[in-house]
DNA sequence: TTGTAAGCGTTATCAT
DNA sequence: ATGATAACGCTTACAA
């Protein structure tokens, strides 16, 4: 049996190129430049590695010299294990590890809990860059990004003078679905939206926390919501409006639950992610409604399972947004900072909307 | 305005240290233990940060010193774009990253592509452990992690010596499904199961390499079925094994397909994974067959849609293994290795499985 | 083809 | 409370 490994110092590049008889160099090139080598040391170099339990140059020390962490950061807004439950999310980081993947770069998950304000996970990630996905514009972990010293893309988030950004038009988008409902005839209606800010927040919105909303995505979707409905003469300000903190189905029930208190007489329940309109819908059955007989109702995202429920709907591509974020951080020819790509959507007319009830 | 930072040297400790007029020390100290300093110098040394744009200590530097890494490596057996979409392996990495949260340690996604040899990601992984999921016995990025000098943790595997292990019994449960068929009176079955092997393989598979599978999990979930129905007396080499690369939902249903194909007088269809047997489901109902009139069908892993959609399973605890493994992998005590968790799983009688059609 | 020498930026230890 | 010194393990001009 050969005597085991742990009973000494760990070799390392210095020890061993000692055994050998060569000098650092020599055995630093016959991992990173064989053909530098003779194939014979080569091997000679190999076997003794191997012989010393020697496990390759240390990727840490590597990094230090190299000025390569070989990994990009990803921030993400929610406690990582939340994230994951987000369908968006996942097909967002699906599309940005394509990218990882074919630049050989790792993918270093950093959460960012809104309700902490420790910033020392992204101070110490060890990587080349950082994308933020779907971050309020004062957190501070989003701060701590863009104080480290290398690239970064943010997503979903208002532009920042010279980082490159990926997003869509989510006013537009908005309006586009606004004028849907409103060419359907819709006029009383009411609104479930996402979180507007870090604190945990349940409930009713005026216009003010409307139009101040941290949450870039969300505040020009009201927006574009606003647009088209005060256009149509609707008064917004008596629309019922209700943010959820949380981002789930059963969420999104509560907050259909909410806006239908407020005003029991909608004909159109609009939720700005599909999600929260899956949970709205959810709601409405129980309450004995038809969607979209009783209830019209609309999402946003294009979330496979929506799509399958045949649910109306703003389609985005998501994943190409993970695409996008990874190519612009990992283009090798970043000269120019600050780019934008702004990414299509397009309108999805479902069976979960239709005329008003006529009564 | 300030000067640029991006026209002068990036500020090190060391350059800072010098402006300041203190030692390298002090500075270092001012970042890691403000309770040796002054107040008054550790404010001369940050206001003297903040003016050259000094970013901190830099992480790699840190982790060369310190020797941690401050992040563990999550080693995949898939593209990672490809992970995600299994709610299983999510529920995992949910798992994993609650305890990386708490333990304030990054999570490094390493994808593991089967159809490559590429061990440099695994090699060059900044992290201070590897947690190893479902990997095959055989794949040389699994070899490549157990080569690193830092620990393990596999999941769903054969036991390595000296190697934490996380798992369940699934020969155990694949026995208790094979047992409920068996009682409902099939003997006519099919079976759907992962794939078994790193090369790209559909279709019908023999004994010899359902025993020879690299899968751990499958191998042992096609042993505990042909033990149950083998022992009710089914000659098991007849019984249609069908083995799907890809696990999707249409994998499910193509590899339904080639079931069918291959007897299509079978009176119970058993996929080894609730992914596959939504998929399965969906090609009987195609071919106007009634679940679970005409066939039965079952599936494994307890994921939410199946639950929701009533289907006959085996629930395992995806995110406590994902827990767990975490746990093993940061326990500041972890003074034994070789320690193996083995989780409970329990049948679940859906509304998929009934007694054979009686003709 | 191989070796020399100079860092990469930090922290631990020990002294003052 | 602050500082001097010595690593941590590696890569890379450049020289031989």
């Amino acid at each position: 049996m050969e005597r085991s490994s742990r009973s000494r110092p760990p070799a390392t590049l210095a020890s061993l190129a000692a055994e050998v008889g060569v000098s650092r160099t020599t055995v630093s090139n016959a991992y990173n430049r064989p053909d530098q080598l003779s194939p014979a040391l080569r091997a000679r170099v190999m076997e003794a590695a191997a012989r010393l339990g020697y496990p390759g140059p240390d990727p840490v020390a590597r990094s230090l010299r190299t000025r390569k962490a070989g990994a990009i950061g990803l921030l993400l807004t929610e406690q990582l294990s939340y994230a994951f439950r987000d369908p968006a999310a996942v097909a967002f980081l699906e599309g940005l590890t394509l990218e990882c993947d074919s630049a050989k770069v790792g993918l270093l998950l950093v959460p960012a809990r809104p309700d902490s304000d420790d910033v020392t996970a992204v101070a110490g990630a060890s990587v080349d860059g950082f994308v933020a996905y779907s971050m309020p514009d004062d957190d501070p972990h989003l701060r701590a990004v863009l104080a480290r010293p290398v690239p970064a893309v943010i997503c979903d988030q208002p532009a920042v003078p010279g980082t490159d950004l990926v997003g869509i038009d989510d006013h537009a988008a908005a309006r586009g679905l606004a004028d849907h409902l409103v060419e359907l005839g819709h006029r009383r209606i009411g609104v479930v939206c996402m979180r507007l800010g870090r604190a945990r927040r349940d409930g009713a919105v005026d216009l003010v926390r409307q139009q101040a909303a941290h949450y870039h995505v969300q505040r020009n979707r009201l927006a574009g919501l606003r647009e088209g409905f005060t256009a149509a003469g609707v008064a917004w300000d008596r629309v019922p409006v209700v943010e959820q903190f949380d981002h789930s189905v059963e969420s999104g029930a509560r907050g259909a639950a909410a806006v239908l208190a407020m005003d029991p007489g909608i004909t159109a329940l609009i939720a700005t992610s599909d999600v929260l309109a899956m949970g709205a819908i959810d709601e409405l059955h129980r309450r004995r409604q038809r969607v979209p007989e009783d209830v019209s109702v609309s999402g946003f995202d294009g979330i496979r399972a929506a799509r399958e429920m045949q649910l109306t709907t703003v389609v985005q591509p998501v994943e190409d947004k993970g695409r996008y974020a990874g190519r612009l951080l990992l283009d090798p020819a970043r000269s120019t900072r600050g780019r934008k790509v702004v990414l299509p959507t397009t309108f999805l007319a479902g069976q979960t909307t239709a005329p008003p009830r006529v009564r």
